[in-house]
RNA sequence: GCCCCUGUAGCUCAGCUGGAUAGAGCAACGGACUUCUAAUCCGUAGGCCGCAGGUUCGAAUCCUGCCGGGGGCGCCA
């Protein structure tokens, strides 16, 4: 058991003993911001307080001297503060432990939950229509979506990743009408795809090709090869026309008809969404008898539901006014609204030098994703898209995010990575070899960037799980840039080997390399940022990874 | 008009499941390379947390209203 668990059966003995029987959960524990808080402090006696009738103060006193008898592990004292809040100031030794945890559970198992229970989890992302590239703005999603998964794949659930092709309707009959106009030099269509890329398509498309199904391969291979660019990989393709041809949707029809979810007026057909609080009804088949958008990927849901207990889905803030109905539908099918997680990304604004530069697919002027990986790589691009908070629109400047190295995280991080390993490297070469964890002894590391390296590493299994709740995947970036600051602070305050270093205090400092190397791989591979063992620049000042 | 997101340092943003003195990066200014990579470190300065009420022992965080910015409100997808 870690500290904080048996801080908290500590108190909650304590409580106890003054006859409150709290639950586990029902004990806050927290890392108090101000160091002079100590190293973990409860605000139990506030909070229960007010149901008491009694001051707080007093009744942290009591719960203080209950918990003195029990004396915990590596409790150097307890003190009341303020309103009532009790802190714990703890001896180093309570981090020492957090290293050897660390180190024992390696890049493999530290931060990894398993709360998940195996549960088969589908995280649906991107599905950006066959019709054209992907453009920048899709590289939020696509980021978002391959980092959840991997976080829900850290807290023990089975993940896959699905892409839903919509290969069929409106934009896609469009898409190809354009196509096949470009190839024979006709005029395209008033509403048709206009984009430099339908030129060069259907210059590349044969003769004798059908444009429809030669259109759509296009298109795929295009989404395809610039998500391997960002090494991102569906497990599933998923076509909306198959679930025309294996009558799936109008199973998924039948199936609501049958709870009573759907009506018929004004010759189309009805999804009765206001049932389950939506504003509108909301149409699946038009009165010329075409399906909308919607029943299709209420077919599609109904599919995921056959193949996972959970879904997340990553959609744009454009999408929002759609959540209600899909939830609506999902209901009406049986499922539980929780089950569909639906996260929406706010708009991504490019810019080249402080210059807006427009995302519309359709003005033949965009910038294509595989641009933009081009042209800043698919570390820095990754790391940039997952920088903030998907509720914030973001500005993502191309000139900035490629060039100005200073104001790009990502080589920050990763080149704390890369000085771990010069360090173990150079440490060999100096003929030093690391002894076993167990025969080194850990408590020289008592400097302060020592000890703030163990207490974040500390953190991390904490943070791996509330990004995952919430779906923030920005918390862990955020959390990779505070820990290389650490650990860049550490490597100038700290020499790990040198004539005046002892060799006690070479090995103990090695191990906590280690084990920042454990906790920089583990947030960098949640990002899919790789993690260089070695990064040189060159005298222009451009960066070189090795 | 309705719905979603948002307003925090000059700029870009964290923090929001209520906690103690509100943080980081960049920009500005001043320091640190004979030593494991200076892509680094240390320091200084910079704030009515949009505004006004409310709840609370305690509000950047929760609630209400207002103001500003972005997006969405089709038998389009």
């Amino acid at each position: 058991m870690d500290v904080r668990g048996s801080l908290i059966e500590a108190i909650q003995k304590a409580l106890l003993e003054l006859t409150l029987d709290l639950s586990f959960d029902e004990i806050k524990l927290e890392r108090p911001a101000n160091p002079d808080h100590g190293d973990w402090s409860t605000n139990v006696a506030l909070a229960i307080s007010k149901t008491l009738n009694r001051n707080p103060r007093d009744l942290a006193s009591e719960i203080t001297a209950a918990l003195e008898h029990q004396s915990p592990t590596h409790v150097e004292k307890i003190e009341i503060a303020g309103p009532g809040f009790i802190n714990f100031k703890l001896e180093d030794s309570w981090l020492h432990d957090v290293l050897t945890e660390v180190v024992d559970a390696g890049i493999e198992d530290w931060a990894r939950h398993q709360i998940g229970g195996n549960q088969k989890v589908i995280v649906e992302f991107v599905s950006a229509n066959p019709t054209g590239p992907l453009h920048a703005g899709h590289g939020r999603g696509a980021c978002l979506g391959d980092s959840v998964a991997r976080l829900y794949q850290r807290c023990g659930y089975s993940v896959q990743r699905d892409f839903y092709i919509n290969d069929r309707g409106t934009q896609m009959k469009l898409y190809v009408e354009s196509l096949a106009a470009k190839a024979s030099d006709k005029e395209i269509p008033v509403d048709g795809y206009k984009g430099e890329y339908i030129q060069e398509w259907a210059a590349e498309m044969p003769q004798e090709a059908d444009p429809f199904e030669w259109g759509y391969q296009r298109a795929l291979r295009s989404h395809r090869e610039t998500l391997e660019a960002l090494n991102i990989y569906f497990d599933n393709w998923f076509s909306e026309r198959s679930m025309v041809d294996s009558g799936a949707i109008e199973e998924t029809l039948a199936d609501l008809r049958n709870a009573d979810a759907v009506f018929d007026s004004d010759g189309a057909v009805w999804l009765r969404s206001t049932n389950w609080g939506d504003d509108k009804d909301r149409v699946l088949v038009k009165s010329n008898g075409e399906y909308t958008y919607l029943l299709p990927d209420v077919a599609y849901h109904r599919n995921k539901f056959e193949r996972a207990e959970a879904l997340v889905n990553v959609w744009g803030a454009d999408h929002h006014g759609y959540i209600n109905r899909m939830h609506a539908a999902m209901s009406a099918l049986g499922h539980k609204p929780e089950d569909l997680k639906i996260a929406i990304t706010q708009m991504v604004r490019l810019q080249r030098g402080g210059q807006e530069v427009k995302l519309s697919k359709r003005t033949g002027d965009i910038v294509e994703l595989s641009e933009v990986i081009e042209e800043v790589g698919s570390d820095a691009a990754r790391f940039t898209y997952l920088l903030l908070s998907v509720d914030s629109s973001q500005n993502f400047d191309l000139e900035l995010v490629a060039q100005q190295v200073n104001e790009n995280p990502v080589f920050y991080v990763q080149y704390a990575h890369a000085r771990i390993h010069s360090i173990m490297k150079k440490s060999q070469e100096a003929g030093i070899t690391r002894s076993p964890l167990s025969e080194t002894n850990l408590s020289v590391l008592n400097h302060p960037s020592e000890l703030a390296i163990l207490r974040s590493l500390q953190e991390l299994p904490t943070v791996v799980l509330r990004s995952t709740q919430e779906v923030a995947p920005h918390r862990i970036t955020n959390w990779s840039r505070d820990f290389a600051s650490l650990f860049h602070s550490f490597y100038h305050d700290c020499r790990v080997f040198g004539e005046d270093i002892d060799s006690s205090t070479t090995q103990a400092r090695l191990w906590l390399a280690e084990a920042a190397r454990i906790g920089l791989v583990i947030s960098l591979d949640l990002l899919g940022v790789s993690a260089p063992t070695e990064m040189w620049r060159d005298e222009e000042g451009e960066e070189i990874n090795g």
